[in-house]
DNA sequence: TCGACGTATGAATAATCGTTCAAATGTCGA
DNA sequence: TCGACATTTGAACGATTATTCATACGTCGA
């Protein structure tokens, strides 16, 4: 990652960009979030939830067609990111949305898709 | 991505579940798109972009940090799912946000990371 | 208490991704 | 026309990531 050279650049101007860019915490994190969804699997986990609600580990496996075990480690890491919740009972494990910021993400970037004329390169 | 055995499911909701989960088409796409917002640099370069407007690639890197190789493969991924656009003038290349849903999106996953507990891993 | 069950975890492999380096393209000024 | 420049590209390497398999944990019913 090194830093480019000092042609070319509108000084001024980078140097005002620079000092409203997002600190590194804050971008890692952002990352993190939007790398959570970037995953078909975890995609479809929530979109099982949006839809039924409260499940169980293995109804959502069953309804995202994917392994239990796959769906359990998706599953560690979407709760280690607060975007679900878990509720114990007994020997089952039911999950939730923990909060409704995921619709509104899912609703964005379709939005987003829509108006996209999707073709591989562009211009 | 085996199917998981039919034990303990709740048969019906599964059932209803898949019959209205989006297609792999439109998952995929999702994931692709959400990739997309889940590295550092090119978060950094759209951060540069809403902030700074319309931006040469040279600007861009010493704005965000990266060479300008990196810059220019992360501006291409952008530019080919549309989130960006492109105006040549001469040798140089102008960059700059093709929608508004960018800042939309980061204003929503930071909404939802601020009330993040943002432990490693949580119950 | 024992075995079956739902879930969670660790380790290993395979695939994907970001970065870098080197080189190529097209454009401008002398 | 020549060299400098902004940008793009391809290939290679290292790092991150998903998936699988095997196993472990806690709970329930017999």
């Amino acid at each position: 990652m090194a830093l480019a050279p000092d042609a070319c650049v509108d000084a001024e101007r980078v140097a005002h960009v620079r000092s409203v860019m997002p600190d590194d915490d804050l971008v890692g994190d952002l990352a993190e979030v939007f790398g959570l969804l970037a995953d078909p699997g975890r995609l479809r986990l929530l979109a099982a939830l949006l839809e039924g609600g409260e499940m169980c580990v293995c109804d959502l496996a069953a309804s995202t067609g994917q392994s239990m075990s796959a769906a359990s480690h998706a599953l560690r890491l979407l709760r280690g990111h607060r975007v679900v919740k878990v509720r114990r009972a007994g020997r089952m494990a039911y999950y939730q949305l923990a909060d409704s910021h995921v619709r509104l993400l899912f609703d964005l970037a379709i939005t987003h898709m829509r108006h996209d004329g999707k073709g591989p390169i562009s211009e």
